[in-house]
DNA sequence: CTGAAAGCGCTTACAG
DNA sequence: CTGAAAGCGCTTACAG
């Protein structure tokens, strides 16, 4: 491969003015930097990005964490890893990819290798595992998802509380005084999925304030299973009104089921959703709704982290990404 | 950070005697080597991973290049990446994204600058910029998928040949003289789509041999045309009797159409499909079919890469992975 | 079986 | 404004 050494000589200078403009923290003479900056085109040479680390002590590279392999996030999970990856590209950085089984012992070989500058962790859980060993370590690390406890960690999430509140905002306003919310399965909100809860929670609460009034219902996640029971559910004759989705598979399955039954909305039936961003690109899913922003979302994880690493000691931090309403006329 | 010198130190040896147990290549006695791994564990040292590089002339990295960010491909493409980066890890190696707009540019800074020690090529298409400067460079890489000319560079993708043929084969054993293919937007067998031209070829060529006509539909993929169109298509009196679906948003969006239309499968009509694994897992897509297998896929590449690593002169190799018949029982 | 020394390709004070 | 030298943390012949 070409070496600095093999510029320098090109170009007849020694090898640390070559650096300097490499680096650029270092005036060099116009004259000179054009001899050098043609000495790299025409040797097409790059640098070494090892060697630099090692030199300068900063990877230049951003670890992205992303737990064991669940199927349930897989298509969500594309938008996030592309869009952590430009974000980090435009700042100079680079993305590698965390996946092992054992994400404890790989934080830990990760961090004590000093092998990335800082870590970005996705699908994070309650009681994450990964959580403890970066927060004792000081790593620069930023969370996407909100756990309930950060252990002082950066954390970046959608602000699910306020799409709760928006969304019954927006039936209230049309005068619907009752409104089911179509969630995840039971034992989601139990473990602490805390986007689950924070939206059901704000629901829950702006609904009160408003006078409305919320059933709330637990749908599985299983394709089969979710159908059959929103086909129950809808098919009853005291069937409700509104609905507020809550659960990627039960909205993706919902206009099936909707034409199974017979109903449209607005007209039948009012509907608004919360849900990934994917599922409008590929079932054009036709409901008001707010949806995940998984650009938005990275670019602030990619922020926090930059800002992370030059003040470790700096206060932790929360940003919550504001929900923003696609109005698709759904709602009577 | 801890050093291999701490160790050295903290254990009562050289460094070099660190050295040789943490690569494994020198025989050190067991009191020893014991010493240094109590060490090693004391101190949680892990290795430089750039100063290792640098000695060694291997980063012991894969670069895995994403082309611009394609909605299209984007829940498809989580799987590859986390399935790529498992294997990678398997084999000690780690993953870096590379996601550059301009991937050509990258292309050439990673080889010059030699980042990564191998390159995994995804959403290759017909032409593709990134081809030709990494097969000049002679650079070890592998794509996924199957571009009309491969420029030397190995590839691996799914026997699309082979499951055309397949997929013929159940409907011809059951006595079907016809069928339709809804295939993709016909541009895309034009632009050069190979995986698209050798499915579509291969039926025609099977059922020419087996004496069953085919009349292939080009649909769109946008969620409302490709809805209508089908809704047209099998809404007619002379409706197919027998699909052969090869087109996600088609698949995904049929059972809503079928429904509508009250048709049942295998009653009404015979379905077959080659569609995304995602789809499936996302939908409960309850047809007959060959489904994308991007883990085996994945693992394929790696070990193709792997060996292209250590014999760069070898023969260009081209491996096709076994389509796999899932059977729902809907052929009549 | 173990250690001293050179070298991988950079950057960065420090002289000049 | 430019260059010589040291050093980043490893590995690898080479001696012993």
């Amino acid at each position: 491969m070409t070496t600095i050494a093999d510029v320098a000589r090109e170009a007849g200078v020694s090898r640390s003015t070559v650096s300097s403009v490499l680096t650029g923290r270092k005036f060099v003479a116009p004259s000179t930097r054009e001899r050098i900056e043609a000495a790299i085109a025409k040797l097409d040479f790059a640098v070494n990005a090892g060697a630099r680390a090692l030199a300068t002590a900063r990877t230049m590279t951003i670890g992205v964490m992303v737990r064991f392999h669940e199927a349930e996030f897989s298509p969500a999970l594309a938008a996030y890893l592309v869009a952590l990856s430009d974000a980090a590209n435009a700042a100079g950085y680079t993305v590698t990819l965390l996946t092992q089984r054992d994400s404890e012992a790989a934080a830990r070989t990760v961090i004590a290798g000093r092998q990335v500058d800082g870590l970005v962790l996705l699908n994070v859980v309650e009681d994450d595992p990964r959580l403890e060993p970066i927060a004792t370590a000081g790593y620069p690390a930023v969370v996407i998802g909100l756990p309930e406890d950060t252990h002082g960690i950066d954390a970046v999430d959608l602000d699910f509380a306020g799409a709760g509140g928006v969304l019954v905002d927006l039936l209230a306003a049309r005068g619907h005084a009752a409104a089911t919310l179509l969630g995840w399965p039971r034992d989601l909100y139990d473990s602490g999925a805390t986007y689950a809860r924070r939206f059901a929670d704000a629901v829950d609460d702006r609904a009160a304030a408003r006078g409305m009034t919320i059933t709330r219902q637990y749908l599985p996640v299983a394709p089969d299973h979710v159908r059959a029971e929103m086909r129950r559910l809808l098919g009853a004759p005291d069937r409700p009104q509104s609905l507020i989705v809550h659960n990627d598979a039960a909205v993706a399955l919902l206009p099936q089921v909707l034409h199974e039954l017979d109903l449209n909305s607005p007209d039948d039936i009012s509907i608004t959703s919360l849900h990934s961003a994917e599922l409008t690109q590929l079932f054009g899913l036709p409901f008001t709704c707010v949806e995940s922003r998984p650009q938005t979302v990275s670019e602030a994880a990619i922020e926090l982290l930059l800002e992370r690493m030059s003040s470790p000691a700096a206060e932790t931090r929360v940003r919550l990404i504001d929900p923003v309403i696609t109005n698709r006329e759904t709602i009577s």
